[in-house]
RNA sequence: GGGCCGUUAGCUCAGUCGGUAGAGCAGUUCGCUUUUAACGAAUUGGUCCUGCGUUCGAGUCGCAGACGGCCCA
């Protein structure tokens, strides 16, 4: 590599730019001190009339990276940026001294620098800061992306996602809502008198979500811990422990495929409330929602593919089985009939429909899931979901095979998924044996027995429900944009 | 895992029928004291993703692979 670097003709010209600055000094000092931030300057500026604003005379001192440049024999204009935006400085030689802007001339677009002037209007009515001092704070040794188009090529966005950050404003934009959307989630929750906490991302128990996990080792215990795939047990430990409303926004690893929608690490919003049922978090996750998309976008509603989707006339709620006779238009009594789910299962093409290990319930999700749930644009609460692929969730009290479950589906993508908590510690049991034996008859998915868990059980915990909400996809949905990699800074790639 | 598409200068992209590789930006040199994707003139820069094959000759055709994107599972 660092024989490539030495052969490129761009990054030897700059190389040789920098042994002069060394030649010279501190070619990386650190003792410029900025007073002023572009946009700020343009909010407090930006309509002054250009004659009050000479007669007022405002020192600033900016600093920033050269983002463009236009440079005249005696005189030129450089564009530089900061973390708020842009702002254009005028260097001219007899403001700065001639063997200053000899070296001021030699400076190349990516170079970090400081500037100290006063602000000014050109002609055309820019605000700008007309330079008396000018230092080079950072030289930059390899030329940026082009100035215009920026870095395109997708695959370099998420390498150097710094080189994206750099030159296309629309990335930078994305992450500084994603930043907005994460703060207001924790201002709500405070305001709702929530104790945020951080649980063990290692775990030597599997639990908490159906999921493939990571395997890590302990060097010093010599043993094998798992990444967590959801903190959900430790979080009701929690509740337990008389934190009786608790969230967690942290990272949860599933062993699973790159796409789109599937990052192996991705950020997970948890929370817990006692004496509350899925109904009371059914009626906070719709509050959450419209209060972001409120607080953070100043709407009513959220844009899908052109579409505005109206987010405060009350979502729907509609079983499982409900939606799937809605929108498959089959009769609803007919779902509860084996062959019936069959026949249906096999018509959307789902694979194993006739196994012994597809119970009823299983069959349901998966007809669902393939058959309804991109259907749902419509923000909607499908509830009523089959005890047998939920075993954290709290039995029906009227129908015996159903648990107290919803997940939330906008723009036909999952957002939430919650219930009632199963509190009662001999039912959790048997749900962890059913769990272990599944996991026996292969299915790498499957949750292991947590005995310490339902110890802890066995304390009492008292009625509550909880809720998860995938963060990534909720700023997806709402920032609008179509892959989860485009919401991460650095998502997981193959190294080249 | 399957299908389709992409990979050419630092970046953004052309490249015809297989015939010695192009532009714009960036860079270098010169000019230019209100420009703004500054401008004018000249000019440097290539592992055409990798390997194998077909051919007198491959960026271009074939096969295999790498990485990426989109769709499907």
């Amino acid at each position: 590599m660092t024989e490539e670097i030495s052969q490129n003709e761009l990054l030897a010209q700059r190389r040789e730019k920098l042994d002069t600055l060394r030649s010279k000094g501190n070619a990386y000092p650190n003792d410029f001190r900025r007073d002023s931030l572009s946009s700020q300057l343009h909010e407090s500026y930006g309509d002054q009339k250009k004659e009050d604003l000479e007669e007022k005379k405002i020192k600033v001192k900016v600093a920033g990276r050269v983002m463009l440049q236009r440079v005249m024999g005696k005189a030129s204009f450089i564009t530089i940026q900061d973390m708020q935006g842009q702002i254009q400085a005028y260097v001219r030689s007899d403001s700065i001294g001639d063997e200053i802007y000899k070296d001021f001339k030699t400076w190349d677009l990516g170079d970090i620098v400081g500037i100290e002037g006063t602000l000014f209007k050109t002609k055309t009515d820019e605000l700008t800061v007309n330079a008396e001092s000018v230092s080079l704070l950072t030289k930059s040794l390899r030329p940026l992306p082009e100035k215009h188009a920026g870095l395109v090529d997708t695959e370099q966005r998420y390498r150097k996602r710094y080189l994206d950050l750099l030159t296309n404003e629309e990335s930078r934009k994305v992450f500084k809502t994603r930043s907005k959307i994460i703060s207001t989630i924790r201002t709500i929750f405070e305001e709702k008198d929530y104790v945020e906490v951080e649980t063990p991302m290692m775990h030597s128990v599997l639990g908490g979500a159906a999921a493939k996990p990571f395997t890590t080792h302990h060097n010093a215990l010599d043993m094998d811990l798992y990444l967590r795939i959801a903190p959900e047990l430790y979080l009701k430990r929690l509740v337990v422990g008389g934190l009786e409303k608790v969230y967690e926004i942290n990272r949860n690893f599933r062993n699973e495929g790159l796409s789109t929608k599937h990052n192996p690490e991705f950020t997970m919003l948890e929370f817990y409330e006692a004496y509350a049922d899925y109904e009371d978090q059914m009626n906070f996750v719709e509050e959450i929602i419209v209060s972001l998309a409120k607080r953070v976008f100043d709407s009513d509603s959220i844009v899908m593919g052109g579409n505005n989707i109206d987010i405060t006339k009350g979502f729907e709620r509609l079983s499982l089985v409900g939606s799937i006779a809605k929108y498959l238009e089959v009769e609803e009594d007919k779902l509860s009939e084996r062959s019936f789910l069959e026949d249906l299962a096999k018509k959307l093409e789902i694979e194993n429909a006739d196994k012994s290990e597809m119970t009823d319930g299983k069959l349901q999700l998966e007809i669902f899931e393939k058959g309804v749930e991109d259907k749902l644009i419509e923000p909607t609460f499908i509830i009523s979901y089959p005890k047998d692929v939920s075993p954290l969730s709290r039995t029906s009290d009227t129908e015996p095979n159903f648990v107290d479950r919803f997940e939330l589906f906008i723009g036909g993508k999952e957002i939430a998924n919650g219930f009632s908590e199963l509190n009662d510690p001999d039912d959790q049991a048997e749900r962890f044996k059913l769990q272990v034996e599944q996991k026996a008859s292969g299915d790498e998915e499957a949750m292991e027995f947590d005995s310490d868990y339902i110890e802890a059980l066995e304390y009492g915990l008292p009625p509550c429900a909880g809720v998860g909400i995938g963060i990534d996809r909720l700023v997806m949905l709402l920032t609008g944009v179509d892959s989860i990699r485009d919401v991460l800074l650095f998502p997981q790639m193959k190294p080249k």
